[in-house]
DNA sequence: ACTCTGACTATTT
DNA sequence: CAAATAGCCAGAG
């Protein structure tokens, strides 16, 4: 497959930003997309996500939709992967939803 | 080139 | 408060 130049980059930054959500903390498809600076692409940053696969040192498991839902755990091998590894990390997970996510809500734009 | 789809979000009904 | 609606953009067939 081929991509365009700034389209890699877009991938590129992604996978570098979710790379660097801190252990224990979680974010949001919109706070990514945010911060690559362009809110409303965040269906693409979900996407690229969806890539993730073939970058093994891409925690896809922290990012979460904007309620802290874990709308994206149908994508994992195992459906209850996600929250399992979140829950690992200290994270409580409550009927698929993060438990206090305000608080364990990392944001790029903030703190990066 | 065209259409469909989606790990989203904000707004409106 | 739940459901529908509309933006958004890139990849796949």
């Amino acid at each position: 497959m081929k991509y365009a130049p700034e389209t890699q980059n877009f991938f590129q930054r992604v996978y570098a930003v979710t790379t660097h959500i801190p252990y224990g903390r979680v974010t949001t498809y919109g706070a990514i997309a945010k911060y690559l600076g362009a809110v409303k692409s965040s269906r693409m940053v979900g996407w690229a996500m969806n890539g993730a696969g073939h970058h093994p040192e891409v925690p896809a498991h922290r990012v979460v939709n904007r309620v802290g839902l874990l709308t994206g755990k149908h994508h994992f091998p195992q459906t209850n992967l996600m929250q399992q590894l979140l829950e690992n990390e200290g994270v409580v997970i409550k009927e698929d939803k993060v438990v206090n996510f305000k608080k364990h809500f990392w944001d790029p734009t903030l703190e990066l």
